[in-house]
DNA sequence: TTGTACGCGTTATCAA
DNA sequence: TTGATAACGCGTACAA
């Protein structure tokens, strides 16, 4: 391996200034300079980040941690992997590396924080992950890290999250204004702050409404599409059937719109349908599947970049963001009003 | 910050000890080492593994690197996701973390093996890198390194590859099987090894069919639904329209498929589509569109376990794999022979 | 402008 | 079973 001495020596300096080359400092001579890193090229010299983080203890990386279990993979969930096109653009333009965690642990668990312990991660994002019991070592360490997907009074953690409340909103009144009344809803079985969020503003605009949400109306799905098929296949089987399914993501939406075909219910002339993320996909369908727009790229750019702040300046105080989504009422909802 | 230093301090005994418990070298007594795991769970002491690497030369962390340039996000595309769905099976299960290079250079730049020189990387995983420029000094420095989407004759590089002529191949001869003989093909502007290995099967089988592939009926597109929406516009404006379009990628097929609509043409019924890929949108769509499924995740985890058994055994040939395709003839082909 | 001494946290080697 | 010393590659502080 090549380093500084190796360097040194063949340019006939001390290793120090081959430090002060690599690193822009103003105190070497011009001709010194070119030398030098002459000699780089030469040698195929890269400077050991291992050692330059060692010395300085942090390592010009930011870590992303899932709050995945077991066999989950976080890139295949769109959720996670648009959060992490933010991130990456982010990192892109100032030069940091994303390091991954493949740590598998319970959302809450401490270790959440290994990678800035361990591997000297100059911040932490975490997605999905409960902070409550996280935020007494963050002050402490004052660990620069973003909570998306969570809500929280931020001292030094920064929070972030789509305006679920408003997009589920939005959602239900226009489905009311459109003459529904009877409404299914897709929950999910171990629900995220995001999906709770969504589901409380639903019930929440139905009894504001005086609307009638019965048990029966209500099923829980696996965030995938299979939820969505299970739901619309109970649905197709009932006595007195809701005439519009709002689900709580667009996977489980997709799923109810891809079964509906099996068990003989057209999409939206026998029920209307709303999900709730804004996958690509949803577009390309024929009718194209109404949703909520979320941010999510936005959110991850966002991530990063208030942790950055965060390392450049230890002082500051955690920020909270609530990313705006747009509703898109499209070809799944239909009119149903009688006047 | 909590070094073994302040550990053997509060447990009485040397840091060497210390060490000696968290890798779990034998000559220690119970007793001590019961004392010593004590004091590390009450300071809440973690390894610093920067140190570690640092010693060891080496860091417990494989890389991924794109070869995007400029804007283009890696988790934006399903190719690199899906990939690095397998890397992150075999990484979790390997507790191995994940590096991912947010550097953009030229696809062929000697600046792809910065990861190992820089950070230490264990090894490297190239998707669409073209290795030519980077055999040498992967020899002369034994970098384990897997070329995901190259063809090359290993020595110590592993190559990694979907059987595209092989799937190419079958489209095409199910095609003209069907009775298509006027077939477009959507190819692609900068195209990969890949993409061109799919070209070249196709008109290797149009050949030996004798059958005539006029310049007019090739586009090049963007990757993307853009490229497929502007071929299908200009072959609706056609004069003799090809019967079929067999299109690079799925996602330029998808925008086939939803652009279709917009210029009056329907398929199958007045032009077949078959994509390439295996993207899961395809199910979804009605028809269901015809592709060629490529098993991604299975060369992502491939690529790291060959890197890996590369790193334990550092005299390890490297492997070449051409990973099988399944081709999906589905709706959107039809069958127009006259027989 | 350039160089020397030291420390970052860890592990390997050798000695006790 | 345990400990002292050196080394990994780099950057800071200070000296020349």
């Amino acid at each position: 391996m090549t380093t500084q001495k190796d360097v040194a020596k063949k340019a006939g300096v001390s290793f120090i200034t081959v430090s002060r080359v690599i690193n822009n400092k103003g105190n070497v001579k011009q001709k010194t300079r070119e030398r030098v890193l002459r000699v780089i090229k030469e040698l195929n010299y890269y400077p050991n980040t291992l050692a330059q983080g060692l010395n300085a203890n942090k390592s010009n990386t930011i870590s992303i941690l899932p709050s995945l279990r077991d066999q989950a993979m976080m890139e295949e969930i769109s959720f996670y992997r648009r959060i992490i096109a933010g991130v990456e653009r982010y990192c892109c333009e100032n030069e940091i590396d994303i390091l991954l965690s493949t740590f598998r642990g319970r959302p809450d668990n401490i270790d959440c924080l290994r990678h800035y312990y361990l591997r000297k991660s100059d911040g932490l994002i975490m997605i999905g992950v409960s902070p409550t019991e996280l935020l007494e070592k963050i002050e402490r360490d004052k660990i620069p890290c973003s909570f998306i997907g969570e809500t929280g009074c931020p001292e030094r953690a920064n929070f972030l999250q789509s305006d679920n409340r408003w997009g589920s909103r939005q959602i239900t009144e226009y489905l009311i204004k459109n003459g529904h009344t009877k409404i299914a809803y897709i929950f999910a079985e171990n629900p995220s702050t995001d999906i709770i969020d969504r589901y409380e503003s639903f019930t929440e605009v139905m009894k504001e409404n005086n609307l009638d949400f019965p048990d029966s109306y209500l099923f829980y799905g696996d965030f995938m599409e299979n939820g969505g098929r299970e739901a619309i296949r109970k649905i197709a089987s009932m006595r007195e059937r809701p005439t519009a399914i709002v689900s709580a993501t667009d996977r489980m939406a997709l799923g109810v719109f891809d079964e509906a075909k099996n068990v003989g219910l057209s999409i939206p002339e026998d029920i209307s349908l709303v999900g709730f993320d804004g996958h690509e996909f949803c577009e390309f369908m024929t009718p194209q599947i109404a949703t909520v727009i979320q941010d999510l790229e936005g959110m991850g750019y966002m991530a990063a970049k208030l942790i950055s702040e965060q390392i450049d300046n230890s002082d500051k105080q955690g920020e909270s963001h609530i990313f705006p989504v747009v509703f898109e009422p499209r070809g799944t909802i239909r009119n149903i009003r009688e006047d």
